[in-house]
DNA sequence: GCATGTGAACACATTCACAGCA
DNA sequence: TGCTGTGAATGTGTTCACATGC
């Protein structure tokens, strides 16, 4: 074993993804106690804001190698760093935006994609009415100029941001260029090129899960539009 | 039990939410099929296609209650029906979108908002300047007349695309006004205000997700920045 | 022979419940 | 006493493997 320091005891083994997912939003709880000077907190007080289970929130700290005080609960502060220290933050990190229509150009201007170390260095795109713009600074490149852009910038991360019929493609022209890591919010099933790291953030989807439990709600969807006339109450409280 | 007749078996229970973020994916994969004229397709090649498991992929359809083919496949045309019915679309789904900046600006212009049965009606915001504008097409309203709107319009999707400051409120004027679910991009927790449906898509979550597992594949992340130099390869061929 | 639908096994994540410590 | 960290129980989803039917 290596001396457990002041600095936290060592994790353990692989962390689920699900407690992947949810290090953002404690994160950002973290991030706005400090803001309020606010020492300490409770895994009760921290789970209840992130909108989860005391346990889970817990466990999932484990998994980074926390170091809670029995009695008191977590220091702020250190909490926040070793969240940070586990999602890589508190680095450089650029990104390069390929599809400069009004996904790629809102992405490049929200707040999300520059801060917390994030920052987008270029959009890319086929059409040269563009190219040679800037959004907020940023300046819209044409997509041969991908390769050379993502070496001199060091990028790592790229976002596609295309038409579906253009997603793998350019997803490819990422990964040859050296990102190693996509995010894609096009409509299409971008195969992994190269072994590269792919996440992908379906819009429509999202609206869609929802009127699926919409309709699940009013009792559609079990049958084909034949329904006994539900007695009143819907079946789930929440 | 039901006669199950020609239009497919009847289903069994609730849909594993899993099960139900996968169907758009499907949905999306049979429309393209149709296009292409292709009547049949198998577990395999669908699954193959949206990136999962053919098991998974049976045992998600069997949850619609779904009528493949032994030896033959699945009819592509009648299974793209019932995804569409088990997600309710086919119908009309009018949106008010709350927060005229870069992402709801966006987001009222993008397809996958603007299709399938998805029709954005309005923005509304607080700033004057903003009001009375049009998005293609799409008024800009001020908050104050939410209520109206939703009622008017028949609105039951609701999407917050304001900063996190504004997200709690916006989202509890949007269900006082009696939209039933709601598609949250604030980077805030919104707590489900009269058992209404939320859903939350943050940005920056996504990409601290990627520089998560760009770091362990670096090796990063197990200690504090003290790691035996990796032996050369890296633990997972994927 | 070939592909569906599903029982059974497995893998994983969540939650309970409590020992142990401040 | 209060709260953490975790073994054990539970709940859930995925995958295998095959009986069934075309």
């Amino acid at each position: 074993m290596t001396s457990a320091g002041a600095a936290g005891r060592a994790p353990r083994g692989r962390i689920p993804e699900p407690t992947v997912a949810r290090l953002p939003v404690y994160r950002r709880l973290l991030a706005s106690l400090v803001a309020g000077r606010i020492r300490t907190v409770s895994s009760t007080e921290l789970a209840a804001a992130a909108g989860v289970n005391a346990a889970t929130l817990r466990r999932d700290l484990s998994h980074l190698g926390t170091y809670g005080t029995p009695g008191t609960g977590y220091d702020v502060v250190r909490l926040g760093e070793m969240v940070d220290r586990a999602l890589a933050l508190g680095r450089d990190w650029p990104i390069v935006i390929a599809g400069a229509g009004n996904l790629g150009r809102a992405l490049a201007r929200s707040r999300g994609f520059t801060t917390g170390g994030f920052r987008v260095v270029a959009l890319v795109d086929v059409d040269p009415g563009q190219v040679g713009r800037t959004i907020e600074g940023v300046p819209i490149a044409h997509v041969e100029q991908l390769a050379e852009l993502v070496v001199r910038e060091g990028v790592a991360l790229g976002v596609v941001a295309t038409p579906a019929s253009a997603a793998a493609d350019v997803a490819r022209r990422l990964a040859d260029a050296g990102v190693r890591a996509i995010l894609n919010f096009a409509p299409a099933v971008v195969p992994s090129p190269g072994g590269v790291l792919v996440r992908s953030v379906d819009l429509a989807a999202e609206l869609q899960v929802l009127t699926f439990h919409l309709a699940r709600a009013r009792g559609e969807g079990a049958s084909l539009g034949e329904e006994p006339p539900a007695g009143g109450t819907a079946d789930r409280p929440q």
